[in-house]
DNA sequence: TTTTGCGGGATTTTT
DNA sequence: TCCCGCAAAA
């Protein structure tokens, strides 16, 4: 029986695709071009574990860059493997490790119920931290201090290795903010004192537990016989080193990745990854997935024509089987709003024309401002459409504000919680009673909540009257949170807290709207409470939950719609008919992506994502004007336009004629010309041709690698290091390359032969 | 303490 | 354009 289950699922597949599913011994590389079945193989591997090899699905750690993704994952296979699937450890590396770190948390000084600072938390905690020190914040802002802590995070470097760092201290001088180690260090104690940890910490945490706890580590070793990681070309350093010291004794890890297809660098994600992992595991499987089964020819090989202009990628060919389909469209508009039109009015027709359905369609956009003008054409055309991300329900103000009461009844130094929900409804209770709060309780080393019960010893009057109110408000929350579940108790604060009645007065359309996503959370957290597999219904363990929750994993509203959404959301899924949207200059790619060649080459990454979304028909489109910040700009179509072989393009022929065509031809073209020029004035983006590696070149041994000193790379040829960083096997040097730009190499990995000078 | 109005910055992406 | 945080006014 088991045995037909599986020669069924087998010969479902190609013959790499079989050997990624029957090959589950040792490290395992699967190179997964765009559409090419990877998450088919990736299920049919567990499938394959469980039923042939007997493993149990406890000890199987599939780790995902999403909570959907994990969701519909651990759904295929149970309908392989029957509702065993459950049992499986499942998730992403953020809430998986969570779920341990919750476990070990005594370890680490923190106690188990310990909160999850979103990143909204974090800002407002580190902009109350540069203005304690009294610091510049338009020098300090919230989010450059944010991203360098958690750049820092994510390559393990802890605050005192940051604040021991020459390196840091003198590019922090350089940078004009000499405080940022004392910063770093400060928001970590505060966290600390909060128990509290951070997105980062969490990875960054679990690395410090499995360092100083080889008996915690040596237990997880044992128990995680197979590890599998999916998306593994965004996973950071932080991620991947959990995963190494996971998998040291048994070796069964199995990675899944598509250079191509890596755009969270911004956020620390490093393609290195995939290059160290080749390094650490010698006897690595190499498998490449190269088939794609979702797009038509057309479509894979324009996308084939835009990645191949990046210089750094993995050797690949992705082919496939499939019609060639139609050319790629390309709509020129004068205007977002006409944009809007155009392509409101091609899904019309297109949806007439092959009797698709609205879920059929796609919109994708860079950034989330573009959907107002794409959303008002929808409209006015009777399609319906829904937008995935933008602001997430949880990010709602009312939401987080029921959320803050329900964290600081489950963590009583909750810092944050307790700022946001003390005078809200309104007590009278204001900044100088919280500060006076917060700075007691540092000064004299006390819990937060030691002090607020005591608050009359330290506030005068009124104040403490009212702090004293909210505290045994707080306090009768607690005692039903003990004896009740999360919906109960989180029904009595909506109730008693006085929230839900401000709310509820409020009768404009947006306060309408607001209180019915209060209803809607509570209704979040009934569910939550109905499951009958769950055992644990206490709001601690709603909470642990809900920070790494976002909008996709509430309702999957199968809606008859059209999908509207940014190219990063949409990784991973396909569609019949993709619209590309706002192919301009500054827009995509981003401004902010224009200061070096690798984020130029991440923005062209993002841009095959979005190319390789489509199964069947693609569409682009630009606007000569477009709103930007208020303001009438015009645009210029975007470079990327270019770099689509013309064979597969032709200019939109209902709406452009034939002169619109030749106009449009000669704006791209003019563009183009500009751009030469440009890269030419600008060797950052100059295409740099591939450097030829002299003929003597023999990598030196880099040891006693200076700054300063010039050397040759294989690929990126001559540059000199500017930078030397860390030690032993992470030591790195940024060199600022002639032709190639600024780059950071990994010295154990990179092949450099420095040059006598 | 709360409300209002001003000015400045934002639109890159997400766990 | 819109949203946020902060300063001044009430």
């Amino acid at each position: 029986m088991a045995s037909e289950v599986q020669a069924d699922y087998l010969n479902e597949l190609n013959p790499p695709q079989r050997e990624g599913v029957v090959n589950t011994e040792g490290p395992t590389m699967l190179i997964a071009g765009a559409g090419s079945g990877k998450t088919r193989v990736l299920t049919y591997r567990i499938a394959h574990l469980i039923q042939h090899h007997h493993v149990e699905p406890f000890s199987i750690m599939a780790l995902t860059f999403t909570n959907k993704a994990a969701k519909e994952m651990r759904e295929r296979i149970e309908k392989i493997v029957g509702n065993e699937a459950r049992n499986l450890y499942m998730g992403t590396f953020h809430s998986v490790f969570a779920r341990i770190l919750r476990s070990e948390a005594s370890r680490l000084g923190f106690p188990s119920n310990f909160t999850i600072y979103d990143t909204d938390d974090s800002k407002t905690l580190i902009r109350q931290i540069v203005k304690q020190m009294k610091l510049d914040d338009k020098l300090y802002k919230a989010n450059v201090v944010l991203n360098r802590i958690s750049a820092a995070k994510n390559r393990l470097v802890s605050w005192q290795d940051y604040l021991n760092n020459p390196i840091y201290a003198q590019d922090d001088a350089d940078n004009m903010r000499p405080e940022m180690g004392k910063l770093y260090q400060t928001y970590v104690m505060r966290c600390f004192s909060a128990d509290a940890m951070d997105f980062d910490d969490l990875l960054f945490n679990t690395n410090v537990l499995f360092q100083e706890h080889p008996d915690v580590l040596n237990k997880y070793q044992q128990r995680f016989k197979y590890l599998l990681i999916d998306e593994f070309q965004d996973t950071n350093i932080s991620q991947y080193l959990i995963a190494k010291r996971l998998a040291a004794v048994r070796q069964n890890i199995a990675v899944v990745g598509d250079d191509a297809q890596s755009i969270y660098a911004f956020r620390g994600a490093d393609i290195q990854n995939i290059l160290n992992f080749e390094r650490d595991y010698p006897d690595l499987k190499v498998i490449k997935l190269e088939q794609n089964y979702r797009s038509t020819k057309t479509i894979v090989n324009a996308a084939n024509s835009v990645i191949n202009k990046n210089t750094a990628q993995l050797q690949k060919n992705v082919w496939t089987d499939n019609d060639e389909g139609d050319l790629i469209e390309l709509i020129k508009a004068t205007s977002d709003n006409e944009e809007g039109k155009l392509i409101a009015s091609a899904i019309f027709e297109t949806k007439m024309q092959t009797q698709s359905s609205n879920a059929e369609f796609a919109i994708l956009y860079r950034t989330n401002s573009q959907s107002r003008a794409m959303e008002e054409a929808l409209r006015r055309n009777n399609l319906k459409y829904r937008v995935v991300g933008g602001l997430s329900f949880y990010q709602r103000k009312e939401i987080k504000d029921l959320i803050a009461y329900l964290r600081f009844i489950v963590n009583p130094n909750d810092e944050q919680a307790m700022r946001r929900s003390i005078n809200l409804p309104k007590r009278g209770i204001g900044p100088g009673t919280i500060e006076k709060l917060v700075v007691v309780a540092s000064e004299e080393n006390q819990p937060l909540w030691n002090v607020m019960e005591n608050a009359k010893s330290y506030l005068g009057g009124r104040g403490g009257n009212q702090v004293d109110e909210y505290v045994t408000l707080i306090k009768s929350f607690r005692l039903t949170a003990e004896k009740k579940d999360a919906y109960d108790t989180a029904a009595l604060v909506a109730k008693n807290s006085g929230l839900l009645k401000e709310l509820y007065a409020d009768k404009t359309i947006e306060g309408m709207s607001r209180y019915e996503n209060v209803q809607e959370l509570l209704n979040a957290i009934k569910e939550f409470t109905d499951d009958k597999e769950r055992e644990d219904k206490s709001l601690s363990a709603f909470l642990q939950e809900v920070t790494l929750l976002t909008d996709e994993d509430r309702s999957d509203s199968n809606e008859e719609a059209v999908t509207l959404m940014t190219i990063h959301m949409a990784k991973g899924l396909e569609f019949n008919h993709v619209y590309i949207v706002g192919m301009e200059e500054d827009l995509f790619p981003s401004q902010m992506m224009l200061s070096s060649r690798a984020d130029l080459e991440e923005e062209r990454r993002l841009f095959y994502v979005a190319i390789t979304r489509a199964k069947k028909k693609l569409t682009l489109s630009y606007a000569l004007n477009r709103y930007r910040f208020g303001r009438l700009k015009n645009c210029e179509p975007s470079r990327f336009l270019e770099e689509i072989d013309p064979r597969f393009i032709k200019v939109n022929k209902k709406f452009g004629s034939r002169a619109a065509l030749s106009s449009a031809e000669s704006y791209v073209t003019k563009n183009f010309v500009n751009n030469l020029k440009k890269d030419q004035s600008n060797r950052k983006f100059a295409s740099a041709p591939q450097h030829k590696p002299s003929p003597d070149f023999q990598p030196s041994d880099t040891s006693g690698l200076q700054e300063g000193m010039r050397v040759e790379h294989a690929k990126f040829g001559f540059g000199k290091v500017t930078v030397i960083d860390a030690e032993g096997a992470n030591k790195k040097a940024k060199v600022e390359f002639d032709t190639a730009g600024e780059k950071t190499l990994l010295l154990s990995f990179a092949k450099l032969r420095i040059i006598e000078d």
